[in-house]
DNA sequence: CGTTGACTTAAAGTGTACTTTAAGTAGTAT
DNA sequence: ATACTACTTAAAGTACACTTTAAGTCAACG
């Protein structure tokens, strides 16, 4: 851990190219609460190290499939402090199952993809017979559909 | 491979049961052009094995990252048969890839989402310092944000 | 000192994938 | 016979997450 703190700035122009998100997107965020940007005297935008932080963490909880309005809740009970940790935990719990369920479909359907890939590979390279259909070349290779 | 045909049919109800899909999202992937059942003498629809086996394997595509407007082009090679093999291999190859990129990040997420719930839960518990900020336990860890 | 370019706002628009509605028909159950 | 249920269609509506537009402000550069 480091103790010294990293005042750098950043305007709207240079966060959205630190992260690859349009300006437009960054305000929208900002409208729905997820992200608290700090104003200069003329009334613009600049967002600080932590505000990295928050939006690289934010990222992920979004590719973990939380919806904004659950993102909003969260960051809800964040601002209510410590008393609503249980309630975090419970959505980043619920969060979790829920994307570990869909890990392993997803995971189901990368092998078929690849099985379709190869059994075409197969088929133009004349491995398996003509005749072979995809659900019969599954069945050899134990996968089921 | 078996031989001998499955002449089971089924009606919109059956099958929406079958596939947990409503009959009207049934009725849309038809005007799509994604499946095209058959039809009885009073122009209701009816689903054989063929469709059953077609749809599983849709749902993998779409599963994969696949849109429905990409399906509907694939579909369109599949009817014009196989010469256009080699396009159907490209766009499913391009489909991997980038489900292949987007599952490394996707794991990158859950590595956080996991890494949050142990930092609440250890906080909770009294395990880590008061003091000790998430970016710091991820540092601790080893795990980039 | 005027123009350029980055910013400001609220509100309307977009894309994707469904989902619902409205109005009608056909076969089954009492 | 009549009510019920499952089906039929085309078209409008919804949810989500942005994205674009329109109209205006501000400060630095030539």
């Amino acid at each position: 851990m480091n103790n010294f703190s990293n005042n750098t700035k950043y305007n709207i122009g240079e966060f959205s190219h630190k992260f690859n998100l349009p300006a437009s997107t960054l305000r929208y965020y900002e409208n729905e609460g997820l992200i608290k940007p700090q104003r200069d005297l003329n009334g613009r935008r600049y967002y600080t190290a932590e505000d990295v932080s928050w939006l690289k963490f934010l990222n992920h909880l979004k590719g973990t499939g939380m919806s904004i309005k659950e993102l909003k809740q969260y960051i809800m009970w964040r601002e209510q402090g410590d008393s609503t940790i249980p309630q975090r935990l419970k959505l980043l719990k619920t969060t979790k199952n829920n994307f570990l369920q869909q890990f392993s479909e997803i995971q189901h359907h990368l092998q078929i993809l690849n099985d379709k890939i190869n059994w075409y590979e197969e088929k133009e390279t004349g491995i398996i017979s003509e005749d072979e259909d995809f659900a019969g070349y599954l069945q050899r290779l134990g996968h089921h559909e």
